[in-house]
DNA sequence: ATGAAAGCGCTAACAG
DNA sequence: CTGTTAGCGCTTTCAT
């Protein structure tokens, strides 16, 4: 237990041996014989050497630390994607800067520098709402985008099948014999717009006019949804006086969560007089009663593909460009709510 | 838009100066003129110069880098907290490395040589289920323990009132004439053991006999809580049969979460035939129905508290042992479920 | 008020 | 197979 650091030239000299066979010799690069190696890693284990992560980032350009940037780490579906990144990364022997935008560009731009002065040797960027056509970040290092559309389009994406779902769960709703209703937030992230969009060519497929009467947005975030349940009783009140079989298509499971809520307080039945779907599988769809039919995002996949992806650049980073937008299938998970 | 990279060579060169001014400058410690100062500034944000935080930190020794050890960034209170504090932290120039620990301590002993490796300023260890009188990591680096107990006592400590919670609870239920029972889980966290014992003492003082048979431990962390609905409605329906009126005190909202959700599903009435007190004051809590009554840990100030002892620590690593264990005061929030 | 020079801990030629 | 040397970008004496 040595309090004092213990540098790579400690270990050279209780092993006769120069700093630059200790060197390939921890790093494994060849040159050395195995006899002195036995030797020099003893000694290194003995005297707990460790690396300074900082001169090696130095000298050769290389960090091995890759930045996130996220929206809301408290957003359960952000937060799991994030834990799964940073295992993976960790595992391959990267450290992670994780940093909340807050859905700020500015944050944004700020959390972007400061990576960069950390040297970081890819960026993993996740979401954001990418207020039209505004100047997202412009990287010059490898760089994978979650859920996001990046400007230029050299760029990697990897991305649930956000239009496939959209499209099953307006379909379903469709076949059930219901009239489709979407409710969604102000937040337009690129996973929004696709699923919006889907629920837009479906409906105009069968043959509706005026489909934007059949969507309502909810004056409030994505990530946190726990006011306005007045907003949505009125919608529902509206709905219901239409003597319709409802189906709504939630933009999240929160949503889908706060639409089942407000409609048990109205005395509206779930599914008979309303069905609802939501969309992430996240936690909330799960524990609510009636549980929620959701579009399910393979969180695990998508993080597992966004990392190799990453690292993939980041070996070579001359390359022609291959495939360079993953979309994830999704799945529907019929429960209770339809 | 230079894509080459400036040093503060560069800088120097082009401003007719040495790199000594231009550092003295760009750090603003003294010993130069305003007026080379201005110049050395322009052409420092013409040319687009950015620190190289490695550097700095090989020189100085202080990488403005902190790591916070948390056990699991998917649990929404523990999401909560690395979020206040990387922001506080981010606010006052350090950057932030995060790693899920898994309440593993093999983990946790990694990622803390890792951070080491970075060569941290400073640590965060957020709860872990330090298993009985485990040898939890000793720092040879300013650290704030948030949750937990520290195996020395010369550490640093934020956390939440728990006992002062648990006892709040306790008596709440008691006077409410209610027979109270605990339900906790098999996480055995600094917090957790905190709760249980206040709930035993005000038993004890109010005249229990063993009180044992009041506490009942469901088989899984604190972190997931979606199975096992079967565990707790037999727990129910035991309790039911007593004929008493029961009250609740469920180790934390998830618990209590599921507590009612398995109530409902026997047709028990909650409050009426069982009132049920959460923990935490996380979302849960509110979104359920009924809403939760809770105990609500008070997050931004934890965070705080815990950066701003942090920091003070870094400061001043020679100074007498001052106050080193913060209790945050907890509040209980009524709701319908008690 | 400024510059020269040393050096943080490490890797990467280059020699041998 | 191993050692010598240079230098990454920066801060910090020590001069002047």
């Amino acid at each position: 237990m040595n309090s004092k650091k213990v540098s790579i030239k400690d270990v050279a000299l209780q092993s006769d041996v120069s700093v630059a066979t200790v060197s390939r010799i921890l790093n494994n690069t060849g040159r050395f014989s195995s006899k002195t190696a036995t030797r020099v890693m003893k000694v290194a284990n003995d005297l707990g050497y460790r690396q300074n992560r900082l001169a090696v980032g130095l000298r050769s350009k290389e960090s091995n630390t890759i930045g996130i940037l996220v929206p809301d780490i408290t957003n359960e579906f952000f937060s799991k994607i994030v834990k799964k990144c940073e295992q993976f990364l960790f595992s391959t022997g990267y450290s992670t800067i994780i940093c909340n935008t807050d859905r700020s560009e500015e944050r944004e731009r700020e959390y972007y520098r400061t990576l960069l002065d950390h040297q970081i040797d890819g960026l993993i960027i996740i979401s954001t709402s990418a207020s039209q056509g505004s100047k997202t970040i412009e990287t010059h290092i490898p760089t994978v985008f979650i859920d996001r559309k990046p400007s230029s389009d050299n760029e990697s994406v990897v991305s649930s099948d956000h239009y496939e779902g959209g499209r099953i769960i307006t379909e379903y709703l469709l076949n059930d014999g219901r009239v489709p209703y979407l409710i969604m937030t102000k937040t337009k992230s690129t996973a929004t717009i696709e699923r919006v969009k889907a629920f837009k060519d479906v409906l105009q497929k069968r043959g509706f006019k005026k489909f934007n009467q059949h969507i309502y947005s909810l004056n409030m975030t994505s990530d946190k949804f726990l006011d306005s349940d007045k907003e949505l009783k009125d919608i529902l009140s509206t709905l219901i006086e239409r003597k319709e079989k409802i189906g709504i298509f939630a933009i999240n499971d929160n949503i889908a969560y706060m639409v089942i809520r407000a409609a048990k307080q109205l005395d509206i039945e779930v599914p008979k007089t309303i069905s609802v779907i939501g969309f992430d599988g996240t936690s909330y769809s799960e524990i609510s009663s009636p549980q929620i039919t959701t579009i399910k995002q393979n969180v695990d996949l998508i993080s597992k593909r966004a990392c190799e992806l990453l690292l993939a650049k980041m070996q070579k980073k001359n390359e022609g460009k291959k495939q360079n937008f993953f979309k994830i299938p999704v799945e529907l998970v019929v429960r209770q709510s339809s």
